[in-house]
DNA sequence: TATTGTTATACTCTATAACTATA
DNA sequence: TATAGTTATAGAGTATAACAATA
């Protein structure tokens, strides 16, 4: 979707706008190489909370299980993710990063932290500490818009 | 993707977690109507910018007039679209909004901008200007670099 | 020859429902 | 009984490639 024709674009279409190019961007630079925006989904999360169950990895993501099924699947196939034991509960696994693609995950948080940083660089100075009170205080309140509307 | 147990959020974060909100409550508002993101953004691009060719829709939505066919399909099949013959191309179809949908569409925008000016609403008023600067130019620079990516 | 849209085919993401193994 | 994960099935979105009609 293009922006540079419209007149009156509101502040909520440049937030969105910038989801999409961030969505954009990660599809195009990943496309070929196995990595979904779905199958990274999972392994941003095992990189963030460790390893967990399919279960706690449906939860999270906000997917059925069955779905989580499928991406695991995937992703053992590639080598990123291994299905280990749980340790208490026979019915569960695990599923943790296997070394090379913590690694990897690794990178991209680092990667993922300096666009923030280059981002930020984009905003005059004396803004700065105001836009990341407001971004802040948006997404608070856009949470809590959608919880009300959820329940 | 849930963000209250992470304690190092960056600003990119915030933003991206903007988009995941509003894509999620937007999938949610319109479950089980027939009205799927994709067809969504058919019938957005085509009230902000009128009546055009599958191929403009195509270029416009950055996806394959194969796809197209496939969501204009089913558009018209719902009622929500038309297919006009070209006036002076008889190879291509006008796809245009039916008037109920011009009409929805029209409200989906008088919503969208008053969403918009709730969100600004949570800013404190002294950060407002700078927020509005401050995302603009996050944006640009996002767009930028996407565009050398792409190149 | 080039362009518009469609048919053919295939893969990914997603969901629900029924089932197995374990708790 | 309840929970963890899988098999079965289905629909939506997306892509590439080959093709028909028209320019």
């Amino acid at each position: 979707m293009k922006y540079h024709h419209d007149v009156d674009v509101t502040l909520l279409d440049r937030l969105l706008q910038i989801g999409e190019l961030f969505q954009r961007d990660m599809a195009r630079a990943f496309a070929g190489t196995g990595f979904t925006p779905a199958r990274l989904r999972v392994l941003w999360v095992l990189q963030h909370d460790g390893a967990m169950t399919q279960q706690a990895l449906a939860a999270e993501l906000d997917v059925t299980p069955r779905n989580v099924s499928g991406l695991v699947d995937a992703l053992e196939a590639s080598g990123h993710v291994h299905r280990a034991p749980h340790p208490s509960d026979r019915r569960a696994v695990l599923v943790e990063l296997t070394p090379r693609t913590a690694r990897i995950m690794s990178r991209m948080q680092r990667e993922h932290a300096e666009l923030s940083a280059t981002l930020l660089d984009a905003v005059a100075p004396a803004d700065r500490a105001a836009v990341e009170r407001g971004i802040g205080a948006i997404a608070d309140r856009l949470a809590a818009l959608v919880e009300d509307a959820d329940a």
